[in-house]
DNA sequence: CGGGCCGCTCAGAGGTTCCTCAGAGCTTGG
DNA sequence: CCAAGCTCTGAGGAACCTCTGAGCGGCCCG
């Protein structure tokens, strides 16, 4: 099977070609994480710094997805918005904006079907928004089968933000959510404490890997609670999650 | 089959190409002793000792993988980070980076899939970490089979950091595991303490092979306890790890 | 047979990594 | 404006890892 770095299947069409993501964003810095997190998890990725470019970038490309951030130097999100769907009417878009933007505007434009996240995000939450929007626009082969994450007797629902172990409800914050998303998309995969810190914490974020140490605990407390535990600690390394063995 | 001073088979593409690598530093010293231990390893090696000479010579080269010093006279790690992926954007980049510098601005560079080592870093954990990129990225031909290393009834999962013996799991501290990854990589031949010391310790590591005799008998407690033994030590020579014979 | 060399292992000091608690600051929602 | 919840900082302490030193035993040589 075609894998990406990740080790995830490639994204790929019903037809079988590789999706593609055109990501716009004047932080070239910004643009080349993005650029990056979105290649590994298995998608043709093609950036653009400014509105105009990323028309004709999406011309050529006619691309399935757009990251596109609300504030750029030359045109504004909207109007980028307009030109897109001229270009391909079905493009699933998510925006990138600042908390205190204009929410209704935002919420006029999310109507069609698309997202958005405010910055400073995590790539866990825009690989994941990007897959849900993939997912409910139906063009992504392999994730057909639903919006659930399994490790052993552990699930996860991303839609409704749902986690159980063996059918008893977990009740968790925002982060130790996000956390543990990551933790079950690799499972029986060390995860380096700075690897969760690029993927699970927003790229402004200046502080330690303490933190990680710290989630880590808050996560076992609710999810390996009296039970054989799933979350082990790989001491110089990082941690793992995987299924209990017998 | 082409095969290189180490006895590894050369490291090839899909296509049967030789893998090239290009190393990033200022330090001749370092960069002598990377480029020595890669080519050993049957990578084509090329080295820079700038920014400015790492684009252009990445320009020439169009390597596979980049061992990249994230302090550079010239330029910082970032900017080459992304100049490197204009030049070939599936390229896998390694970051070389010191201790107390890692919580600054590593946000993002594993984020892509990339990795990064801290210095003072072994020879080992730096061509582990690029087999590693190499194999995610579905590069090279000979590390298709998946991140297992097997030596009679010994296992070795890199990515999960878990070794089996006839099924049983063994835990190992770092330096046990690093030392006994590269037994299982060199089996059947005789290592000299020097040699171990040279690839499993930091390179700044003044001590005395005294260690290495002190570590082999931790794996042995471990690995060998209480069975047909497949760690020999060959007198005045060094040690030898080898699958039972019967 | 005896001495020197090499290798093995034990015990423990010192350092590092990790876990957890307690609380301050911030955000959210009523 | 208050209450509740969430996120992060800091500190203490526990567990673990690494290396040093020393003693012992076996091997090979004279």
């Amino acid at each position: 099977m075609n894998t990406t770095r990740s080790g995830h299947p490639a994204l790929t069409r019903p037809d079988g070609t590789p999706l593609r993501v055109l990501v716009v964003d004047d932080d070239p810095d910004l643009a080349e994480v993005l650029t990056g997190a979105l290649r590994y998890e298995g998608w043709e990725v093609r950036a653009a710094g400014d509105g105009a470019a990323a028309v004709s970038a999406a011309r050529e490309l006619l691309p399935d997805a757009v990251v596109l951030d609300v504030m750029l130097p030359d045109t504004d999100g909207f109007t980028v918005l307009r030109r897109l769907h001229e270009v391909k009417p079905e493009v699933c878009v998510l925006f990138l904006t600042a908390r205190d933007a204009v929410e209704d505007r935002i919420a006029g434009i999310t109507a069609g079907g698309d997202d958005y996240v405010t910055k400073p995000f995590s790539l866990e939450e825009v690989v994941a928004r990007l897959r849900g929007l993939l997912r409910r626009a139906g063009m992504a082969r392999q994730l057909e089968d639903g919006p659930r994450l399994v490790v052993g007797d552990l699930v996860m629902d991303e839609e409704a933000r749902e986690v159980t172990r063996s059918g008893e409800l977990i009740e968790l914050s925002p982060t130790e959510f996000e956390l543990l998303r990551f933790l079950m998309r690799n499972p029986r995969r060390v995860l380096s404490k700075a690897q969760i810190l690029d993927r699970v914490w927003s790229y402004d974020f200046g502080g330690r890997a303490h933190v990680v140490e710290l989630y880590i605990s808050y996560l076992r407390k609710k999810v390996d609670a009296g039970r054989e535990p799933m979350i082990h600690t790989v001491r110089g390394a990082g941690y793992v999650l995987k299924p209990v063995t017998r």
